[in-house]
DNA sequence: GTACTATATTTTAATCCTAAAACAATTTTT
DNA sequence: AAAAATTGTTTTAGGATTAAAATATAGTAC
């Protein structure tokens, strides 16, 4: 019954068996799947995490903070950062002055409505994050480059009835 | 290119987007699948997560080290569980203090080695730990629940592959 | 047996994250 | 217009995480 699971630090560290590899007969088909999922995720999100800070010295909060800002050239608010990172408030406030601090975004006060703050990618923000989601792209690309197209698809058709019914079973 | 990463936090908060939900039409099929996976991965752990909060008032951390100590009766070093959970030593030492402070487990010096601290299940903690375990795995198998029998073995097969290949791919 | 090296653990500084409280400004109610 | 409710943001307290430095013990070389 108490099978573990297990978060890949930092993926790919030699000889270490992951969260799948600890399993026992008895476990049932579902918890298995589970934790060969949550290997899957954690492997590739420890490449991306390590090669963000590797080649571009940024933290994937950050990279996707920026991801936003880019997408919504005349700016977000706080809380709209806040939604569609759906992150707290707090959280997303220790980011932005994170990010203020490197130069790559500008915050400003709203002329409009004065309890709101409004922030926006700097230029040098906007160059640095082409690069970055350029680079990012062709990662997860060739991560995912051992499935053929067809399966592919049918990985994500799976996933996302997985995801329909399990949002359902939850509420 | 850029598209955005993102975290579910506490998954299934109504009317709230996930990473998926904001995708433009340029992007590539790897990057939509990845940002698929990611939303359900995210989905299944918050709702892991929430319920070990709401019903053990445990956090999945904890659970998990917990886990690790129900299937070496013995006990572990902290070096062996650091090994098995795949995060840092440091971090061992905190969660281990959290649950010692709790009397869910104790940690006492290795007679031969005095440099080894041995952690295992107290009486209670491996009692609390029986009764979580089941409901953990009762709570995956209803969130796989949306996929058949052989569903889940086809998903399974895609992940295996795709994580063959990201692992070789990574190094 | 002293000095070097290796191993096990803890500590420290930094980042990320949440929930809840505090604060500030706006909008609504009366 | 004053009071109340709502909204946007920051602050606070707590937990998880890493990398790197510090400690402590063990083992090895000489």
């Amino acid at each position: 019954m108490g099978r573990s699971r297990v978060k890949l630090t930092v993926a790919g560290k030699a000889g270490q068996a992951d969260a799948e590899t600890r399993l026992t007969d008895g476990d049932h088909q579902a918890l298995r799947l589970w934790l060969r999922m949550l290997a899957c995720t954690n492997l590739i999100e420890g490449v991306v995490r390590e090669r963000l800070k590797g080649e571009f010295a940024i933290t994937l909060p950050r990279f996707d903070l920026m991801a936003q800002l880019q997408r919504s050239p005349a700016g977000l608010s706080m809380g709209e950062l806040s939604q569609r990172l759906m992150v707290t408030g707090g959280n997303v406030t220790g980011i932005v002055a994170a990010l203020e601090a490197e130069g790559l975004i500008v915050r400003e006060p709203d002329a409009a409505d004065r309890r709101v703050n409004r922030v926006r990618l700097t230029a040098a923000g906007r160059t640095s994050f082409e690069r970055m989601a350029e680079a990012h792209e062709d990662w997860i690309i060739g991560l995912y480059a051992g499935l053929s197209a067809e399966e592919q698809v049918d990985l994500s058709e799976l996933l996302g009835r997985l995801k329909e019914h399990a949002s359902n079973a939850h509420s």
